[in-house]
DNA sequence: ACCTGAACACCGTTCAAGT
DNA sequence: ACCTGAACACCGTTCAAGT
């Protein structure tokens, strides 16, 4: 009873090493193949192919997704704390994240922190449709601005300011300065986190109230 | 002296089309040159290879998002009718959008709307660092959410909730059933947004305040 | 059950050759 | 200046054949 040269499990782990290595687009199945020793027609047995290969690693996502750490003493702190878990977890994974997202599939990542939102959310006393779109809210904001940042950063050559867009005579020195710098993700992220909890914080103002800015 | 087959904006024309209509994925070099009755190499020699191609169509974007409309009567209204004219034309402009995304480039979007941020930012007395970084906030929300959304719609037969993640003793049975039905993007980019731009509507309180969520 | 090589139907791109 | 066909070096996937 000779070992199989090769597991469906190995072929995961190797997968998943690859591209979190040299990215999705420089993957390909002759390469894993290769990096395994074996024909690339052997891994079609193991786990079929391409797209059932992207499937597997997005579930192991999802699973590492359904552990997060969630801490602090209000829950408007504890969700907080998880969406910031969730973001730390999707840039560690960033690779895993860009197939998810070119696979159409970024809002299966919104169910493995769902009831835990949902918990909290009922323990500040949003609930039913209310709670969706909070929820909902914070899980576009954590996931999307991952997605962006990712893209953002490996093109970050593009991503320092043309000045010629700023007329010499613009008021706002400091302003443009800023501007030149490159984007601090990790800031902008928080920032509009805070700002999605905010009217959590302070009593329970209805949340659908857009204040006359649908434009 | 015989006309041309073809011209370098005649190719992109047909590329935006033939994207705009099968999406990224399956478009070729060779299906673009056949469906302009030429051979494939004809279009290395107008507008080079498929990067050059593709660079070619997002500075068409760009060029579309330096002349959004922007409407109000205080300068918090008129940042939002931006924010919502940008993120119609990102979504009419699904493909180009993903186009730019794959390649990194996104945020080259922020560059034509900058200006015009800065300069409603300026009149509420947001300036220097505050409003670089308010200002990214905005672009990050409404380019992100639009990245992400354009991927969640395509698989929008995942989107509905898988309900055996919910015990059947879950009390908030409204929540439950409001996540079963599918994400409405547009309310949460609305949600979003009201929730970024509220704190410019009352004074101006520190944006860089997060109030202790940084977790 | 596991692994292989050959073969198919594609790609993007280069380049010498035509007019 | 403009357009072509042939050719190169890749892809993912299928399938009959081996053990």
């Amino acid at each position: 009873m000779p070992e199989p040269a090769v597991t469906a499990e190995a072929v995961f782990d190797a997968a998943a090493a690859m591209i979190e290595l040299d990215g999705v687009d420089r993957f390909t199945m002759r390469g894993l193949a290769n990096r395994l020793n074996v024909a690339v027609t052997s891994i079609y047995w193991h786990v079929g192919g391409r797209d059932k290969l992207f499937d597997g690693l997005v579930d192991r996502l999802l699973d590492e997704m359904a552990h997060l750490p969630m801490t602090g003493d209000t829950a408007v702190d504890r969700i907080a704390s998880l969406a910031h878990a969730q973001r730390r977890l999707l840039i560690q994974r960033q690779h895993l994240l860009a197939i998810a997202h070119s696979r159409d599939t970024t809002p299966k990542l919104f169910l493995p922190v769902q009831r835990a939102l949902a918990g909290q959310l009922a323990e500040l006393g949003v609930t039913g449709a209310d709670a969706a779109l909070v929820l909902r809210a914070v899980e576009v904001h954590v996931i999307s601005s991952a997605v962006m940042q990712f893209a953002a950063v490996r093109g970050d050559k593009h991503d320092e300011e043309d000045p010629s867009l700023w007329t010499d005579d613009w008021p706002d020195r400091a302003l443009v300065e800023a501007l030149q710098s490159p984007t601090d993700y990790d800031a902008v992220f928080t920032y509009g986190l805070q700002a999605l909890l905010a009217p959590l914080r302070a009593g329970q103002p209805d949340p659908t109230d857009d204040g006359g800015v649908t434009a």
